[in-house]
DNA sequence: GGGACAGATGCAACCGATTGCATGACTTTT
DNA sequence: AAAAGTCATGCAATCGGTTGCATCTGTCCC
């Protein structure tokens, strides 16, 4: 441990027999800067092993280069593509990350939006937390005129760029395929109405049964926390219905998967019994049998997306429109649990 | 968009006709100030929303309160579950967390060692890289005096602290449990077996077919990447054995999972024709039919004595030893994939 | 009354990189 | 040959918080 001291411009300086300054225009390629002396300062700080101080250049320059990206949970496959879509695009541009998740939790988001704003992050990207009402914890952000971009749980109320995948016709695509199926009574699991991606899903369902003359009926409506214990009390009340529902669209695969397993050990058969739609195609859509029905969405392609206008935001300030809103299409994957007319 | 200004410990110390030294020390509770001024500074500070430049502080004090963590993969529960551990305790003693991910990449994980050290964390987290057979990434902050905890997957032949499961005495477990339901023929898909987790697993299988009198047979054991692909193509050359294997100790429970599907499209049945076990009771060992026995660990008690150690360094530097290795303990969960007595 | 001492506050020098402006050397133009 | 221009480099201030040491005020005691 023994605390080797670090290697500093000055330090350099003296070595080369330069000014301080020059070093730093030499490392930062500088156009005033010869060649000669350039090459002299770049050999001898790799062998010093010199390493520029962030703090120090921060402190000077009031720019971090970092983003910082707040996800309502990091254990899922989507957001892990979005995230590597988001970086594929920013290390380019050399920005680094900090990610910070709220497990869906609004006191832990308004906390890392605290934190995020000390660390004094040149933007921020954010997907919502289960049960964010309230959006004060970004005003400084906006005050400061700090970039915020909102993907997939986006708040329309509030001003900033969103990238959101159509969920809207998701879910109209979800349920149109199920009324091919036969499908008349379909049962809807999701989540916090509030929340705009499980409110427009439902709208897409709405729409569907609309335009195939179905009445919507409130009462195969089931909104919970998408938990697993919610998942098997919806199971229970999906087979208590009078008569149950040929189908079920629920929101999320995890729960979509725990209910069909919950009402199979009562002997109901899916898709005979039972036709169902999960969202997100998670990898227990593939595992769960029969395999999932699900919509896709790339979430690589999203990330790369916020990225993209992000950095675009970030090296040209006041140039790209604040308050636009990006939509991005999805796909339906077919499996076996929505298949009611091949079996 | 219009740029407030930064408040600054000037901006207060002029409004309160005082030092910035004075404001600086009233800000920290230092002792030395009274009590009245400190009421007057902090009140004042809140009022104009001043908020600490990290920064100037950190230049100065050339520390960072910043942890930083390396994980292969986020997309898992075992390795959330560690973090929301560390958590716990680094952000009770203060301490920011920047997470990196390495995608099982030696390439990006080296990368994110060097970044993490130009960010100059004041502690480095660590979970290896599917395929990291290099150390020379850590010698950095080895050389700087700067505490480096390995956890799960790590590196015996490394200096440093490590937190680990017994993976030795689970997989000894694993196969125990095997055995006593009359299973004979064993099969061993696992990882890259120069990673410690996979070969004290294996280590375990055969220690406890040693003690049931059992020989070892190489051709059982199948090393892969635990990809999807690998998953199938493992459970073809399972169901080609002759005679095929009548149990398989998968050590990834989404690898046992794609390995049981395909076996069961070809008509074999689990458990009576072949029981499965796997690893890390993920949330798709509940989805998979019959249920997958598997092994569970307790990622966030794991996660907390990861961090409560980096504390313990980072507050008392040299107090603690350097390279202790401390072994968590790990349950056998029963489920459905391995009962052939009850079937 | 004067010395000793505790308590509260200020001075000024850091930490390391950046940059507008000035300077000096050298070349080109008229 | 003097004026103008080009090129490379240095000076010194700046970013904002921290801290060893000095200073000042007031209290206590002999």
């Amino acid at each position: 441990m023994e605390q080797t001291k670090d290697i500093t411009i000055y330090d350099i300086a003296k070595a080369v027999d330069l000014s301080p300054a020059t070093v730093s225009r030499a490392l930062k390629d500088h156009p005033a800067i010869s060649k000669k002396t350039k090459d002299k300062v770049t050999k001898l700080a790799a062998e010093l092993g010199y390493r520029a101080n962030n703090f120090a250049s921060n402190l000077r320059m009031q720019r971090t280069h970092t983003i910082g990206i707040m996800v309502h949970e990091l254990n899922s496959n989507f957001i892990t593509s979005v995230i590597a879509g988001i970086e594929s695009v920013t290390t380019a541009a050399q920005y680094d990350l900090i990610i910070a998740h709220s497990s869906e939790s609004y006191i832990k988001e308004a906390a890392n939006a605290r934190n995020l704003f000390h660390k004094r992050v040149d933007g921020l990207i954010a997907s919502l937390a289960y049960d964010t009402t309230d959006f004060t914890h970004f005003t400084p952000f906006e005050r400061k005129g700090i970039p915020v971009i909102y993907f997939d749980r986006v708040e329309t109320g509030i001003a900033g760029t969103k990238v959101v995948i159509d969920n809207e016709e998701a879910g109209f695509k979800a349920v149109e395929h199920l009324l091919q199926q036969g499908c008349k009574r379909i049962a809807h699991v999701t989540g916090n109405l509030k929340r705009n991606v499980y409110a427009d899903r439902l709208k897409g369902h709405q729409r569907a049964l609309a335009a195939a003359g179905i009445n919507w009926n409130q009462s195969l409506l089931m909104e919970n926390d998408l938990s697993e214990q919610a998942s098997i009390d919806a199971a229970h009340a999906i087979a208590a219905m009078q008569p149950m529902p040929d189908a079920a669209f629920v929101t999320n695969d995890f729960c979509a998967a725990i209910c069909m397993q919950t009402l199979k050990e009562k002997g109901i058969r899916i898709p005979q019994d039972i036709a169902f739609v999960g969202f997100n195609n998670d990898s227990v859509a593939k595992i769960v049998e029969p395999g999932l029905t699900t919509i896709h969405y790339a979430g690589f392609e999203m990330g790369k997306i916020v990225g993209k206008n992000m950095i675009d935001r970030l090296l040209h300030p006041g140039q790209s429109p604040i308050d636009t809103t990006i939509t991005l299409q999805s796909d339906l994957i077919v499996r076996g649990s929505s298949l009611k007319k091949m079996v």
